[in-house]
RNA sequence: UCCUCAGUAGCUCAAUGGCAGAGCAUUCGGCUGUUAACCGAAGGGUUGUAGGUUCGAGUCCUACCUGAGGAGCCA
């Protein structure tokens, strides 16, 4: 009966090998049966197929084992596929036979049940949570955005350089930090973005990126906050903010057409509607005569973005009146990405709530030429970037203004000292990405292992 | 740091101040087309912790612990 020379496959896979004998390693997802008929229902990681057992068609020591087999049991399953209507994926599996990996006790139960169950108890078995079908969707789109993120930039020309992790002091100075201990008596602290340094490597290289983990230490409990996230970030010389928002555009419609592209299967589990990501990249004619080569994301000044928010005010849409010269608060970026379809982007904000190294905007020195790229839907802002100043004086009183120490920053500030150019760059959070194309309520289910500020186990 | 909400069976949740309950999971039995199957039975409880009010507290009061959502801050 068992037919061990038969090809191994994946459930993903498993389509093209219809009416022919596969071998499938997996795990017991689900039994259900009746009577003398079995449905295992089998995942690999790919996907799940339900397998159909009847008593008379295999031994009676498969079917006996089979039947009181425990759910999450490691095991490989012989058998033949079969085109079925009845199959939500289509395919089915005659098992004709089967080994036992591991067989989980009885005493034992596989601890996450199929039904509903709390954020508490998932998150204390995240290293289990994560087999479920639909959170191992979310971490293979995840994978996709992870890897065409870096192939745009691969592609494009960019080189990526990789920052120091342990950094001697705060890049922005304003957030949080990890601190530890370095040695002696020095303090070392866990990096909060890569940006000051990937200034260095793209005044040495042009275009780079980087493209690893963040920490801040905010104690912020929200569905948009973790301390540890990961971050890509270009930064390029002689690039201007209009040419940033450029890239921006460019690089958000290949991500989402990347994922698009291989991943519908994953999206429709997850439960995304994928004609809100097909409007992101779809074209629309400015019908101005103009030459746009991206899919046209709306810009707003921080100013129209203002005066958008007073009338949403007006019109009783928004509890609070926005204050001129504050920076956005969430339900403020909520309702301006609500009215697009695409992503937003807001530009020029007032300099005086931005970071110190932004570069102020010469026909208006009180804004800043920055931009902040809102996620529709309301997944708020998932790119952040500006062009830097360039000029060695306005820097140095930049930091001295905010307190910052010279001394920590004098590195920083040879890059405007010695042969000091133009140059902007953006960092995207991926998580906050993740959530936003798969239309999740939480960022915690877009990492393996999430760190939220009451929990760093598992 | 502040505001709000929640802690009862392994999980999800009920229980007017008056006998501690259900569904799922587990175990046993039944069913040849089930889609988180269904039907029958069994086992399973220090009601987050410590005090207090009361004839009587899961329920009311106080403090603490833990978690969640939001604000601020940010990606």
């Amino acid at each position: 009966m068992q037919n061990t020379t038969a090809p191994l496959t994946t459930i993903a896979e498993i389509g093209q090998h219809e009416g022919q004998p596969i071998t499938l390693r997996c795990w017991l997802y689900n039994l259900r049966s009746s009577g003398k008929l079995l449905f295992p229902t089998f995942r690999d990681g790919t996907g799940t197929i339900q397998g159909i057992v009847p008593k008379a068609a295999v031994s009676e020591h498969v079917f006996d084992t089979l039947k009181s087999l425990t759910l999450e049991s490691s095991l490989t399953v012989y058998g033949r596929v079969r085109a079925d209507s009845r199959a939500p994926s289509g395919f089915e599996l005659d098992v004709d036979d089967l080994t036992l990996t591991q067989r989980i006790p009885d005493s034992t139960p596989y601890p996450i049940q199929l039904k509903e169950a709390g954020v508490d108890f998932l998150m204390e078995h995240r290293h289990l949570w994560l087999r479920t079908p639909r959170q191992s969707a979310i971490l293979r789109v995840r994978a996709t955005i992870q890897r065409a993120a870096a192939e745009y930039f691969d592609t494009h020309g960019f080189f990526r350089t990789d920052p120091p992790i342990l950094t001697p002091n705060a890049c922005e100075g304003t957030s949080e930090l990890f601190e530890m201990d370095y040695f002696d008596d020095d303090k070392a602290y866990l990096t909060q973005s890569g940006q000051l340094y990937i200034e260095a490597t793209a005044m040495a290289l042009g275009k780079v990126y980087s493209f690893g983990p963040t920490f801040r230490a905010e104690k912020s409990k929200t569905r948009r906050h973790l301390t540890e996230f990961w971050m890509i970030e270009p930064e390029v010389t002689y690039l201007d903010l209009d040419g940033l928002m450029d890239l921006a555009e460019s690089f958000l419609t290949h991500i989402v057409t990347r994922v698009l592209q291989s991943h519908r299967a994953d999206l429709k589990l997850i439960g995304k509607d994928v004609s809100k990501l097909e409007a992101v990249i779809t074209s629309t004619d400015p019908g101005d005569g103009s030459q746009s080569p991206h899919s046209g994301f709306p810009r707003l000044t921080y100013d129209e973005a203002h005066a958008m928010l007073l009338d949403a005010h007006a019109r009783g849409l928004l509890p609070a009146a926005h204050t001129y010269g504050d920076d956005f608060g969430s339900p403020d970026e909520t309702y301006i990405s609500s009215q697009f379809s695409k992503p937003v982007m807001v530009h020029r904000y007032p300099a005086a709530v931005k970071a110190f190294y932004m570069q102020p905007d010469p026909l208006d020195p009180t804004k800043a030429l920055c931009v902040d790229v809102l996620a529709p839907e309301g997944y708020g802002e998932i790119i952040g970037g500006s062009q830097r100043v360039d000029d060695y004086d306005l820097l140095k009183s930049r930091i001295e203004s905010h307190n910052l120490p010279l001394a920590a920053f004098q590195w920083y500030l040879d890059l405007r000292q010695f042969g000091s150019v133009p140059h902007s760059g953006f960092g995207m959070g991926i998580e906050r990405c993740v959530a936003w194309i798969c239309g999740l309520e939480h960022v915690r289910e877009t990492i393996p292992f999430p760190r939220t500020l009451n929990r760093i186990y598992p």
